[in-house]
DNA sequence: AATGAATGAGTCTTCATTCAT
DNA sequence: GATGAATGAAGACTCATTCAT
């Protein structure tokens, strides 16, 4: 069947082009500015096309965002499989982060447009999923407190508390790198965040 | 001139109603779902007299936005002028933040639906003229660490990423506790973000 | 509220103008062949303004059917009202179906390219509604059977029946004169339509 | 040539496929809610493949009605030379009539759904001839009234007319047995409709 | 012959903005 | 100043038809 493992590797990539237009479109506007037109334009294809590939303008979106976080998520397992120590583990969850948010750029502008959205009002289907996703990212990082709780390295505040501050502290200096036009390495911020975040949380 | 005192308060005061109706539509929809019409309606108002008040949906949406920056940049400076110790200082400069985004929860969650739109793409004026006003209050908070650099009490890294990673945990929990559908008191939080932010970044 | 009474006016009149532009246009191609911007441009108004005075193409589509399913319900009523005889009457029924449509007989081109969807498929509300005012019509008939029952006037077929004979005959015609191209009156038809379905259904 | 007869017959039953396919489509939905992709998915082939048999959707639609008005024609034409005397003839011409609509149903509801369409709006080549078949039936009937005229048998109004008032008799039951989802028989009408039509129709 | 991916014109519908009253 | 009717540009989505394989 070498016809149909071509025709499918041939609607893969497509598929992945119209991502890929979506994703440079998506960072640039936000998702109601972002036309099917000018994504249609963007991937060289004509506008009904798309529609072969997604189901409609909502679908193209959150199969994008999905399709990210699922990486990340995939990313930061190998990370946490890799390192035993806590110390050094958390050095490695920072910067495999930042590093993905680096490479990825686009997409953490998008996500950080458009968080917001499906935060704050879950409305539809979609965006329940997308939420979900997200905190199964949360929850990963959570499990790497809690496994570490016996060896008397964290304050007794909660797990998910601890992880938050991390988060945000990390979603702040790469929206100050984004806004900064990119210059230099984000991960070079690593080091700092580490050392903030382990003196802030560590027992004493 | 009483006459026109109180045609400037009338003037004034109805501004004030589309300014609510507005802050009460942008924080359920989202910039492009809330429309004129929706706000209008809210507003016990006709349409076009939204434009007798506001040039157009964007100045709407950004005089909403900068006059709550300005207000909380005002009870902050206020805050700033009450405290000397800087160990105290920091703890009122979390409950300052948390406390205005907790009485003021409809606009932090229209900050952050929408900061994304002009953190990151900077198109239009009144985008930029908004971004300042961020920046302003970035400045702000800058200036405490500054000043406080030679007691000796901060690492050395520089004052805006200081901010930054004290911003960044703020603005996480405030999510969270919007996302959670606002129980309890956001302000529970500042005895923690004060902690872990102090240990964090102080001088060993 | 002279101001009121005026405004409220020319709302309807507008209205109007609108529902006569779809009838024109629905009358000549179908009700999917037929677009809106057709209808506008008949009614010398934008498209958007038609969205002010319906709902959506089948709110407008609908309102038109009923407007003339009523309109044609009422004429039948003042014609019941003003013959006793059951020999007179029924002429004046048929006298006063072939009338009206000979009067709008752009309306009887609609129901009769349109009336198989909303008797066949009955799928959505407006259809649903509309397919009981026709039934009212018939209901309508029907009762004049019924009541002149005891007169001993009519074959002991069921109402229904003998309702669905003379309507069907009375549409025969109607039709067969719309594809003739609208040649002489339409109502020089009764005498026959007459005759023959009073023999054919009197008791011998 | 038994290679292109066998080729020949493939040909010829494959487009039977998708007439029946087209048929049980159109008349579930109308013209334009029917689309191909339900055609040809129905008739378990490509839609692509469609188009080597019909030139395109109207020749599909067209060729489908065309086929059931031969079909019908040719059934009448048995039915005719069959019987001699006129009284039987007519309530044979009655039965065949509602036999072929109670066998065909699908097709009925087709033709009445879209039967205004080439009636009264005659625009196209296809409608044209469709119309022309329909012609066909009538003059056919037509030509039973004329040629038993010596008789005495009926009424001095013109065979067309005679034959109008059959037909939309014949088909008010036949819709409304539709409508009625298809209960009972609908040949047990063909008493009543002969009996109605005779007596209103013949000489006294 | 058969496929089904690609096309793009065409449709309904929405909504910020304007303007006569 | 206030109104709200009218506008029309713009957008998401559909679907008959074509064509390379």
């Amino acid at each position: 069947m070498t016809t149909l493992d071509r025709r499918e590797r041939e609607r893969a990539s497509r598929r992945q082009e119209i991502l890929n237009a979506a994703k440079m479109l998506f960072a640039q506007k936000d998702f109601h500015e972002a036309t099917l037109d000018d994504i249609a334009e963007a991937a060289e294809l004509s506008k009904g096309t798309i529609y072969l590939y997604f189901k409609n303008k909502d679908d193209l979106f959150f199969s994008l965002m999905e399709n990210h976080i699922i990486g990340l998520i995939e990313l930061m397992r190998e990370t946490l499989q890799k390192y035993g120590d806590i110390d050094t583990l958390i050095l490695k969850v920072i910067e495999t982060h930042l590093g993905y948010f680096e490479k990825n750029n686009d997409i953490f502008k998008i996500i950080h447009t458009e968080r917001g959205r499906f935060e704050v009002n879950i409305k539809n289907e979609f965006r329940k999923k997308m939420i979900n996703k997200f905190l199964g990212y949360i929850d990963l990082l959570e499990k790497v407190i809690e496994d570490n709780r016996g060896s008397g390295f964290f304050k007794d505040y909660d797990s998910k508390s601890i992880v938050l501050a991390l988060i945000g502290m990390i979603n702040s200096f790469t929206t100050q790198w984004i806004m900064g036009g990119q210059r230099g390495s984000l991960k070079t911020k690593s080091g700092m965040i580490y050392d903030i975040f382990l003196h802030g949380t560590k027992k004493q």
